[in-house]
DNA sequence: GACCAGGACCATT
DNA sequence: AATGGTCATGGT
């Protein structure tokens, strides 16, 4: 038994049907452990801990917060899940994905963390994802107003998530020594970009869909499926379907099975079948067949 | 020690 | 429009 974190601020978000573990846990975010008994990441400039009470969610904080908007944002818990399922195709498959994930949501980021962050997913597993992530962070991140006691909680979660400009200046080897890779110069140019001002993360917000995805879509590294992941997960398009690996061979599993079906009908299909909220279904179908046990298991 | 990962991009067919 | 190679790294 570890001791209680001493925490000058906390508050109860009241909210039903919200899956806190698989929501932090289901690939939007790369920042979350489990410490404790409940959640341990970095909002903004905030450490904050979750835990899931059977009224909601408990957040405590080791410095004090005045107001909490900033949370309620992240998490989302003013979203009326129930009526976002209930727009989602009647079909066999997207009803065991939903019976499976009861409580997973789609969560509301700050754009250029998310955006960093799947510049630096590509063809990476989600856990070598939170590793760069967190190395990022240990080594150019703001150090965090938090005390610095010793406990379970890992070192770059003392850490903000470094901001472009400062990425900006650092040089590619500083960001390979991340262990990013070719991703390296992506994430560069991306952040030198940002600060410079020639893309204004900030007014895209009121673009449609598609010109916003097409102005993500000029940064080198960031094709459609980087460009939805921001799309959904930091602005709240929910008509972004990002379409990776899993997603494709779920698709095709679930819903073409034995049957060739080329690219171009599989990007329609997505595009048309799952209605206005079709991001929250694509985030169903891609946790559902990640945490799917494997039949040679129990 | 292969195999693969929340891809993008460019060169060939 | 559809394939194929390449990029860097490390978990499984």
């Amino acid at each position: 038994m570890r001791a209680e974190t001493k925490c000058a601020s906390e508050i109860l978000l009241p909210v039903t049907d919200y899956d806190l573990a698989a929501t932090l846990d289901s690939g939007q975010v790369f920042r979350w452990r489990p410490d404790g008994g409940g959640w341990v990441g970095v909002i903004g400039r905030n450490r904050v801990r979750l835990t899931q009470e059977r009224e909601g969610i408990l957040a405590q904080s080791d410095v004090p917060v005045e107001q909490w908007d900033w949370l309620r944002t992240f998490l989302q818990t003013d979203v009326e899940l129930e009526r976002i399922l209930g727009t989602f195709p009647g079909d066999d498959p997207m009803n065991r994905a939903v019976a499976a994930c009861r409580g997973l949501r789609v969560l509301r980021q700050e754009p250029w963390e998310c955006l960093a962050s799947f510049i630096l997913s590509a063809t990476k597993q989600i856990v070598q994802i939170r590793q760069i992530v967190s190395r990022l962070c240990e080594g150019f991140g703001d150090r965090l107003a938090a005390e610095p006691q010793k406990s379970s909680i890992a070192n770059d979660l003392l850490y903000s998530f470094p901001a472009a400009e400062r990425i900006a200046g650092l040089t590619e080897a500083d960001l390979r020594n991340c262990r990013m890779g070719f991703r390296a110069p992506n994430l560069l140019a991306a952040a030198r970009q940002i600060a410079a001002g020639t893309l204004e993360l900030e007014r895209l917000r009121g673009l449609p869909y598609g010109e916003a995805q097409a102005e993500l879509m000029t940064l080198r590294g960031v094709g459609a499926k980087i460009a939805d992941c921001v799309l959904l997960f930091a602005y709240g398009f929910d008509s972004a379907f990002p379409v990776d690996v899993w997603v494709e061979r779920a698709l095709r599993t679930l819903y073409f099975p034995r049957r060739r079906v080329s690219e171009k009908h599989l990007r329609r299909f997505a595009a048309t079948h799952f209605g206005p909220h079709a991001g929250y279904a694509q985030q169903y179908l891609f946790h559902f067949v990640r945490t799917k046990p494997r039949k040679d298991e129990n």
